[in-house]
DNA sequence: CAATGATCCTGTCCGC
DNA sequence: TGCGGACAGGATCATT
């Protein structure tokens, strides 16, 4: 399950990946899985890109013919580069729902075991048509306990739920969210509207911190996360209580469900009366 | 506007 | 061995 720091690295990976490379085409392999703009009226390709940037888990790719790409990977999507045969003899693999043909005999496949995933082409001017609400960027210079708190305190939904939302903070997903309020000692219950200035002070520093360690990391491959060489990341080694039977002060972690999600936590280090 | 629930989809795992 | 059901869960849409 791709967050931030998964796509991170993703990206980081297609940058290299395409460094000189001119994109041929794109093909579908699913319905669905390929979105072209209605008011897209010529071939964008061949195009070349020109920058690669990450806004919450998605990612764009601007290409100089004025066309971008819209990547997200959803739960299951994995871009894998393929440099191995010539294009022709290579057939469509398990799960493959689409593919960028690359010159120089290179191409990426886009395999998605449950179909979720997206690859939209659009003008680059129209992208912020095919993205929704996203809000805060962790990483970036307007994520600030101010910023943060200011969002937090206006909802009444428990701090995981709230970390969830991407209109609120974008990029986040289940682990790092768990792992976040572990690092934090934030009960995942408590409403997000209560937070002290303390607490949330805390909130911050700890999702830069663990975002910025899993992406040095390669990311965490939970399932069937990899980078685009197929290679595992290896934060899943560093996790503290997600999927965890005991924390690392060795006391019990707890499984709830929240908004029908599940949450791993420890009661006893993260207590709701911790200030 | 906020919060909730259903939906999309397939592979894996568990109990019987 | 196989079958049904729960589970995994990001984002979107409809509903309250």
């Amino acid at each position: 399950m791709p967050e931030l720091p998964e796509v991170q690295t993703v990206l980081n990976g297609l940058e290299k990946a395409l460094q000189g490379k001119t994109i041929l085409s794109l093909e579908c392999f699913y319905q669905g899985t390929v979105i072209i703009d209605p008011s897209l009226d010529f071939d964008p390709f061949p195009a070349r890109p020109v920058s690669f940037v990450r806004r919450g888990k998605y990612m764009l790719i601007h290409l100089d013919s004025g066309i971008s790409l819209i990547i997200h990977l959803r739960m299951t999507g994995k871009l894998v580069l393929d440099s191995t045969l010539p294009q022709a003899d290579r057939e469509i693999l398990k799960h493959e729902r689409a593919r960028i043909n690359l010159d120089q005999d290179c191409l990426l496949h886009f395999i998605d075991i449950r179909t979720f995933g997206k690859i939209v082409l659009c003008r680059t001017d129209n992208v912020p048509n095919y993205l929704p609400k996203l809000g805060l960027e962790p990483l970036s210079s307007e994520f600030t306990p101010q910023t943060l708190g200011q969002k937090l305190n206006a909802r009444k939904a428990p701090i995981k739920t709230a970390l969830l939302d991407q209109s609120i903070v974008a990029g986040l997903g289940n682990i790092y969210v768990c792992e976040l309020l572990y690092r934090a000692a934030i009960c995942p219950m408590t409403a997000a509207t209560e937070l002290s200035q303390k607490q949330v002070r805390r909130i911050a520093a700890e999702t830069v911190k663990v975002l910025t360690e899993a992406i040095a990391l390669g990311g965490t491959s939970i399932s069937d996360f990899r980078r685009i060489d197929d290679k595992t990341g290896e934060f899943q080694n560093y996790l503290k209580v997600y999927q965890k039977n005991t924390c690392p002060n060795g006391h019990k972690v707890k499984r709830i469900v929240q908004a029908g999600r599940a949450t791993f936590y420890c009661p006893l280090c993260q207590k709701q009366q911790n200030q």
